[in-house]
DNA sequence: CCTGTAAGTAACTCGTCAGTTACTTCCTGA
DNA sequence: TCAGGAAGTAACTGACGAGTTACTTACAGG
């Protein structure tokens, strides 16, 4: 009797399934990777990031994030507990890959002029560099920040920057090239919130003013504004 | 045979029924208003401005609006074609609003320093006291301002506020009190970015540098910060 | 004064979408 | 070696919400 029509096939089976077993598990878990919830899990994650970031948070459809993601609806469930959930996830990872990404700022100078001005030139290119951050950041506070004050990961970043900004404002009043008196917290909010809002609101600013802001050469000169403007008015 | 019976009975019937026809039609129209188109659509309007800032786009509930503004839910559509037509009309009356209250920005001075100062600082106050403005503005950019670019209405807003800052920067140049080559809509995008930015992303801030940035003491600090960042980086 | 059109109402339709169910397949550790 | 739980699938459900229908009521111009 075979036993082989009882038995369902697998959807999985690869041209390695002939040989040894240890030597075939392998290939396949390196190949295909049946069963990896660490995989899963972090393909859910990276296409609700994009979903999210492209539609909204109302706007984005769990059928959507699950196709794109390979994996099915019933798994977002099972990882994330809800699309809410789901979203302070992609939140929280987001805020997580910023905070290794500022190992990316290397200050080559440690004159204060010269390190601030790397340091807001650093911020326009990150904000460049990181759309998606910048409309999940819209999209969070149009929600009045409920996910990220659920969320312990993404309240303990209390922004490294900040720290920054303060020693080198220390360091340049001291030696005479900076005012005094300056506080860190409302400069890095002044430094977030020229380049932010040059990103977050482009699409109304080109309208009106009927350029393109995201061409090469306004992406130059706006560059070169921010810094002179935190740079000029830190002069004595 | 009582025809009454079949009669529906008019939801309309006040108090002044019985009194002569024209009087009453005009008492009626003076109190409870029947049949006003006008009124009907500003209230309409109205309730989607609210409702569209609370809960964004997709957020807002044509139901909630309708129940809201007194009217039909089959009125929006009368009167709006759709549910983006009524948002896009939400934002050229917002926009026209804005235009009608630049009048308040009176520039007590002529003095190019001074003056420059109020337009900041009238910038700030204007954020601060608009925040359905800043909600509606974001919920568009995260829309890629479709319903922007669709309208000529806010196209057409060409932000009379460039020319005055163009002038100031001129005149100040020239008298040596402003730095030269300053370019205006650089000057106004970082003006409308450090006060817009605050509120715009005031829940995310609030939550990572745990204060409350609504604070009247807090308000009034970042007011005076945002006038001397301006007026310190236009130093010559 | 009466008729055509605009203003207004309530109840529906019909697609969509978050979340669930009922099931199968795989893997681990006792 | 097998039991039980974790990973995975597909089809379903039930609510909700944008837009529509079929109707009634008001009013202005001939």
């Amino acid at each position: 009797m075979d036993l082989s029509a009882n038995l369902p096939i697998s959807k999985y089976v690869t041209a390695a399934t002939d040989t040894k077993t240890a030597a075939s598990a392998q290939a396949k878990a390196a190949e295909r990777a049946t069963r990896d919830p660490e995989r899963t899990r972090a393909s859910i994650l990276s296409a609700a990031t994009q979903e999210f970031a492209a539609k909204g948070l109302e706007g984005a459809r769990t059928d959507d994030i699950a196709r794109r993601s390979g994996a099915n609806k019933r798994m977002i469930y099972h990882y994330f507990g809800s699309k809410d959930g789901l979203f302070q996830a992609v939140l929280e990872d987001t805020y997580a890959r910023i905070r290794g990404s500022e190992a990316d700022l290397q200050l080559t100078s440690r004159d204060p002029v010269v390190a601030m001005g790397q340091l807001v030139a650093f911020s326009f290119d990150w904000f460049l560099r990181h759309p998606e951050f910048v409309k999940l950041l819209n999209e969070e506070n149009l929600h009045s920040a409920a996910h990220v004050r659920s969320s312990n990961v993404a309240r303990s970043l209390n922004m490294p920057l900040v720290e920054l900004i303060s020693e080198l404002l220390e360091r340049g009043a001291a030696s005479g090239q900076f005012r005094t008196g300056v506080d860190p917290v409302q400069l890095y909010i002044s430094i977030a919130g020229i380049s932010y809002f040059y990103f977050s609101n482009r699409h109304t600013l080109s309208a009106i003013f009927n350029r393109d802001l995201e061409a090469p050469g306004a992406l130059r000169q706006r560059r070169q504004h921010v810094v002179d403007l935190i740079l000029g008015y830190l002069r004595p």
